[in-house]
RNA sequence: GGCGCUAUAGCCAAGUGGUAAGGCAAAGCUCUGCAAAAGCUUCAUUCCCCAGUUCAAAUCUGGGUGGCGCCU
C-alpha cells in the first residue's frame, strides 16, 4: 500500500502553507482535495495558492476544469488516485490538502457507485417527490431498504432522490453495494485552530478577499461567458452571495457579512466531518515539532 | 420637570389571565455521483425589579428602574 500523507483541517486553518513546506522536506508533491479549486479561474475567492507561493513544488488538482463545467467525486476520485500513483511511483511522497470531505473520502475509501446516475430518473422522481410529497417517496425507500432509509431524512430530497435512482436502476438496496476499506497506508494530520481565532482568521480572509479584487473576479468569469449564475462553480461561497449585490439588492457590505458567516457555517461542516475519521490526528498547525516527528514516525513505520 | 409609549434568550420577535411561538446567531451531528451542497438535533423552570389582585400573572393594578418620543 502506498504511503499517502494528508493535510486537512477547516478553511483558513493554515493548510496550504504547511502543505508547501512538508512537500519540501520530505520531497513530496501535493494533490488537492477541494472542490472548488479545481476550477479555472476561480483564484482569489477559493483562495487557491498562487504560483509563487507553490516554491516550485508540483500542484496536482487544481484547475482542471472550466467554469462551466460539472465537476464530480467520480471525475475527482479517478484523476486523483492517478496522480497519487504516479508520485509515488517516482518515489516521492503525495501529501493531500484540502478541506472537501467527500473527496477526501473518496480517496481513502473505494468508491463504487452502483450506477452511473440518470438524469432522466432524477427528473422524474422529483416531479414524483412535487406531487406525492417527501414521506411517500421516503416510505418507498423504507419498504425496499430500511437500512438506507434511517440514515436518510425525509426532509432531505437530493439524497433521498439518489437513493431511489439506484434503487431503481439497480433493483437493488444501496447499502449493499458500498465498503469501507482503506486504500493507503495514511498519515492524517487535521489541523486545529481554536474556534475563536478560526473566526477571526476567516473574517481577515474575506477582507483580503475583497482588496484582492473577488468583485473583478466573478465580473469577469460572467461577462466572458466562461459560467452562468447556475454553474456548479457559481455556488461557492464567496461568488453566489454576490447575485444579490449585483441584482442592487444587497449593499457590498452586506455581501461581505454573507459570505463570512457561509464560511464559518462551512468551517463547522468541515471540522465535523473530519471527526469521523478515528484515526486522524488532531495538531496545532503551529507545532512544527511534533508534527515533524509525526510525519517521520509514520514514513519510518 | 410634565405627558405618552415601552421593557420577553447573544440579537430580532410572537404572546393581553390557563402554565413562554418563530427567525437569526451559537453549539453538536449526518453524509458514497451537484458536497463550498443538502439535511437533522439542541438551545428562556421563566418574561427589568418590588409589592398586590387571582385557584392561576409575561399578560391585570400600584410603585421603582432603564429606553424611546413629545411638550415646557
Amino acid at each position: 500500500m502506498n504511503k499517502i500523507l494528508v493535510i486537512a483541517g477547516p478553511t483558513a486553518s493554515g493548510k496550504s502553507d504547511l502543505a508547501v513546506e512538508l512537500a519540501l522536506r520530505y520531497n513530496g508533491e501535493i494533490v488537492s482535495c477541494d472542490s472548488m479549486q479545481i476550477y479555472r479561474g476561480l483564484d482569489v475567492g477559493t483562495a487557491k495558492i498562487r504560483p509563487e507561493e507553490t516554491k516550485g513544488v508540483k500542484h496536482h488538482m487544481i484547475d482542471v476544469a472550466d467554469p462551466g463545467e460539472e465537476y464530480s467525486v467520480w471525475q475527482y476520485a479517478q484523476a486523483a488516485k492517478q496522480a497519487i500513483e504516479d508520485i509515488s511511483s517516482q518515489g516521492k511522497l503525495a501529501v493531500i490538502v484540502g478541506g472537501t470531505g467527500l473527496y477526501l473520502e473518496s480517496l481513502l475509501y473505494p468508491l463504487n457507485f452502483a450506477v452511473d446516475k440518470d438524469e432522466n430518473v432524477r427528473a422524474r422522481l422529483s416531479k414524483e417527490l412535487e406531487e406525492l410529497g417527501a414521506e411517500a417517496l421516503h416510505a418507498r425507500l423504507a419498504k425496499a431498504d430500511p437500512e438506507d432509509a434511517v440514515k436518510i431524512h425525509p426532509n432531505n430530497t437530493k439524497r433521498l432522490i439518489r437513493a431511489l435512482e439506484i434503487l431503481e436502476l439497480t433493483g437493488g438496496a444501496k447499502t449493499k453495494t458500498e465498503t469501507r476499506q482503506l486504500q493507503y497506508d495514511v498519515c492524517l494530520l487535521a489541523l486545529d485552530v481554536p474556534r475563536e481565532k478560526l473566526y477571526v482568521r476567516i473574517e481577515k480572509r474575506v477582507e483580503h478577499m475583497f482588496d484582492s479584487g473577488l468583485e473583478d473576479e466573478i465580473k469577469k468569469i460572467l461577462s466572458q461567458g466562461l459560467a452562468d449564475r447556475n454553474s456548479q462553480s457559481m455556488q461557492a461561497i464567496g461568488y453566489k452571495e454576490f447575485f444579490g449585490y449585483f441584482d442592487g439588492k444587497l449593499t457590498l457590505d452586506q455581501v461581505k457579512a454573507e459570505i463570512i458567516l457561509n464560511t464559518r457555517h462551512y468551517a463547522k461542516r468541515q471540522i465535523s466531518w473530519l471527526r469521523r475519521y478515528k484515526f486522524a490526528r488532531w495538531i496545532n498547525p503551529c507545532d512544527k515539532n511534533t508534527i515533524c516527528e509525526t510525519i517521520e514516525n509514520f514514513l519510518r513505520g
